[in-house]
DNA sequence: TGTATATTTCGTTAATTTACGAAATGATAT
DNA sequence: ATATCATTTCGTAAATTAACGAAATATACA
């Protein structure tokens, strides 16, 4: 396993922020896509796009390409034992969190045919 | 336990920061007092000074009062579940790393009434 | 009381990060 | 091929963070 400093200030910078950790437990429900997340976050397309982009270099989750949509879900082989271990802990340390709560039911109800096309 | 993505986020943020992440390391192995940090890390003491600060508020370290001395050590109390389980992780995450092992073999060696005054 | 030493706070600058929209890329369907 | 939709990349502006030195605090000691 590597464990360079700059390798680990990498994985807690991928998590030091407040979208990325939503994204992330968003992930923990469900699999999803870039307009899915995006229409929850409220951001551009292009911001979430890069936050996805941080989060799965750091390892934490993966992307599957389906058509014309890509979509991202937690990282089922992670690269090494941190990422697994934050994984699995963060799913007891934001749990009762109003926001990540609204987001948990906002993504039951997503239909992406719904909120991407336009 | 608060947990609650903005107080997560603080939390991680205190982590993304290699010299941060070098101190605490540092702190692991022997409680020290600001100026002996700051001969390690070689920067300003007033930017030790804060990266302190901010690994304090998070929770990470506690601050003792000792004459002129500040010295710094691990929390052996920590406010919750979370840096506990960061604090022993970060032990098996970050150990073969050139520098943190450079930084602990100066630290055995480092005499606060050598490196202070000047 | 002053002086020296250790640390913190403050103001500022430089660097990094986040966010956006526009343009580029990739895939589907007409 | 052309049009459309989803996503990524790029350039840029705004916000945040890290670093410094100078000034302010606090403690020890002469």
């Amino acid at each position: 396993m590597i464990t360079s400093v700059k390798d680990n200030t990498r994985l807690f910078k991928a998590l030091s922020d407040s979208n990325r950790l939503r994204i992330l437990k968003m992930l923990q429900s469900k699999s999803l896509c870039v307009c899915e997340i995006t229409s929850v976050l409220d951001l551009a397309t292009s911001t979430v796009s890069k936050h996805l982009s941080i989060l799965r270099d750091a390892g934490f989750i993966i992307e599957e390409k389906d058509g014309k949509w890509v979509n991202y879900m937690i990282n089922p082989l992670p690269p090494d034992q941190r990422i697994s271990s934050i994984l699995s802990t963060l799913d007891f340390w934001i749990s009762n969190d109003n926001l990540i709560i609204s987001d948990k039911q906002k993504i039951q109800k997503v239909d992406r045919n719904e909120v991407c096309g336009r």
